[in-house]
DNA sequence: CAACAAATTTCGGTATACCAAAATTTTGAC
DNA sequence: GTCAAAATTTTGGTATACCGAAATTTGTTG
C-alpha cells in the first residue's frame, strides 16, 4: 500500500469514509482539521480533496468547505444513465477482444461470489462485485473507458452499497454476473449488452428506493450540526 | 474572465498553449519556471496541472517533472470509441428531453458555421464546433454525461483541430451536423445516433492520419531538448 | 579519450506562514 | 430581551521555506 502518493492514500482513506458513512452527506471536510488528524500537512490532504472532488464524491465549493456530496435522485440517475452505456460498451469491446485468460477470471470472480456468498459480510461482497466491474473493464482492452467506469463506480459506490445490503439475495447478486460470463463466453455483444442492462436497470430501481428513503431521513434532522458525529444538544 | 478560480484560470493558459502547440507533446512543465513566467507561486500552478492531467492533457510521473501527453494512436483511438458512444448517448437523450429552445440554439450553431465557413480562420471555426458539441450535450439533461463528454473533447482537440485544418471543407463541417439537428428535430434516436457515427468515424480517420504523420515528423528529430522552444547546439 | 564516481544542481513533494474572505461570537443600542 | 453591528475566530487560497530524490555536471582514473 506505501506504493502510492500521500495524496492517493489519504484520498483513499476519505474514500472509504465517505462510502462507509463515518463522513456522512452534507458534512464539511475541514483541511486543518483533518490534516491534523491524519498527521499530514494540508497541502496533501488538500489534493487528496481534489481527487475526490473530481470523483465526485465531494463538492467544492469557492472560499468555502468542501462538502461530502449529497447525490439527488436526479444526479444518481443520471449516473447510472451512464455507466449503463459506459458498461454496456465495455461488454461489446470485451467481446471482441478479451482474452480467454481474461474471460476465465471474470468466471473466477463470479465463482468466488457464488462460494462465499453465504459467508462474508456485505461489504466483502461488494469489493468483489466492484472488482468484476473492473475487470471487466480491463476485458475490453480500452484504458480511458476503464478509467470512467472506474470513477462512475465509485461515484455510485456508497448508493450501491446501501442498495445491496437490502437487497441481498442470490439470485440478483451472481446470476446476473453469470448471463453476463455467458454472454461474453459466446462472445455475443448483443447478449452482453442485454445482460448488462438487466443488471443496471434492477440496480437503478433497487438505488432510487434507499435513496429515497435517505432523502426522507435526512430532512428529518436536518438542522443536526453537520461537522460533529454526535448531535450535541441544545443549550 | 476573473470570476474563475485561480487555478483554473492558469490550467485555461496552459491548456491553450498546449493545444495550440506552444508547448508540444513530450515537453516538460516545470513548477517554478512556469510559476515565474505567470508570476504566481507554484501552489495554484500545481493545481493546474492536475486539472489538466485529469483531462489527460498533460501526463504525471511520479517525482519527475509532468510532461504534455504524447498521445499514441491506441489512445487517440481508444479516445475517440468513446466519445462516440458518450455523443451517441447524448443525441438520443437529447432526442427525448431537449426543449425547442435547445433545438434551436444548435441550429443557430451550424447556420453559423456555415454562414462564416468561408471568413474565419480554422481556430474560430473550431471553437464554434466545440461549442456545438457542448450544447449538443447540454441538450441531453444529463451533467455528468455533459462532464466527461467535455473531457475527452478536450482530450481530442488538439487532435480534432490538427485534423480539422488539413481536411477542411464545407461539407464535412457543415452537412454532418445538419444532419444532427435535422434528427433532433425529428426526436429520431436512430437517425441521430447514425449521425454522429458517420460524424466521428470520419473524423477518427483523419485524425489517425494526421497523428500518424506527426508521430513520424516526431521520430526524425527525437532526440530535441524537450524543454526548450529551440533545439540548442550541442557543445 | 572513455567511463565511472562524486559533488552539485534541479525539481517535485511536503510543511509552514500569511492573507483575505466567511462565519461566528460578542457587544451595544433600543 | 431582541436585533444589528462590530470585533474575533475560523477557514480556504496563496506564497514561501525546506527536504530528499533525480538528474546533471564535474572530476578522476584506467
Amino acid at each position: 500500500m506505501a506504493d502510492q502518493t500521500l495524496p492517493a492514500q489519504i484520498a483513499n482513506q476519505l474514500r472509504r469514509d465517505i462510502l462507509r458513512g463515518v463522513l456522512r452527506p452534507g458534512m464539511s471536510i475541514k483541511e486543518r482539521d483533518n490534516a491534523d488528524k491524519m498527521g499530514v500537512s494540508r497541502t496533501p490532504l488538500r489534493e487528496a480533496i481534489r481527487i475526490l472532488a473530481t470523483e465526485g464524491l465531494i463538492e467544492l465549493r469557492p472560499a468555502r468547505s468542501p462538502i461530502v456530496s449529497i447525490p439527488s435522485i436526479k444526479q444518481i440517475a443520471d449516473e447510472v444513465e451512464v455507466l449503463l452505456a459506459v458498461e454496456k460498451l465495455s461488454g461489446e469491446l470485451a467481446c471482441e477482444r478479451a482474452t480467454d485468460a481474461e474471460v476465465d477470471a471474470l468466471a473466477e470472480i463470479v465463482q468466488t461470489m457464488s462460494d462465499k456468498f453465504d459467508t462474508i459480510d456485505a461489504v466483502e461482497m461488494f469489493e468483489i462485485d466492484m472488482s468484476f466491474h473492473a475487470a471487466l473493464a480491463q476485458a475490453a482492452h480500452n484504458e480511458p473507458l476503464a478509467e470512467i467506469h472506474g470513477t462512475f463506480l465509485s461515484r455510485l459506490w456508497r448508493s450501491r452499497f446501501l442498495a445491496a445490503i437490502q437487497r441481498r439475495n442470490r439470485e440478483r447478486v451472481v446470476d446476473h454476473h453469470t448471463h453476463i460470463v455467458d454472454a461474453l463466453r459466446d462472445r455475443d455483444a448483443v447478449a452482453i449488452r442485454a445482460a448488462i442492462g438487466v443488471h443496471l436497470d434492477h440496480l437503478a430501481e433497487d438505488i432510487i428506493d434507499v435513496i429515497t428513503q435517505e432523502i426522507a431521513e435526512a430532512s428529518a434532522d436536518a438542522d443536526r450540526k453537520d461537522d460533529h458525529e454526535t448531535t450535541p444538544l441544545r443549550t
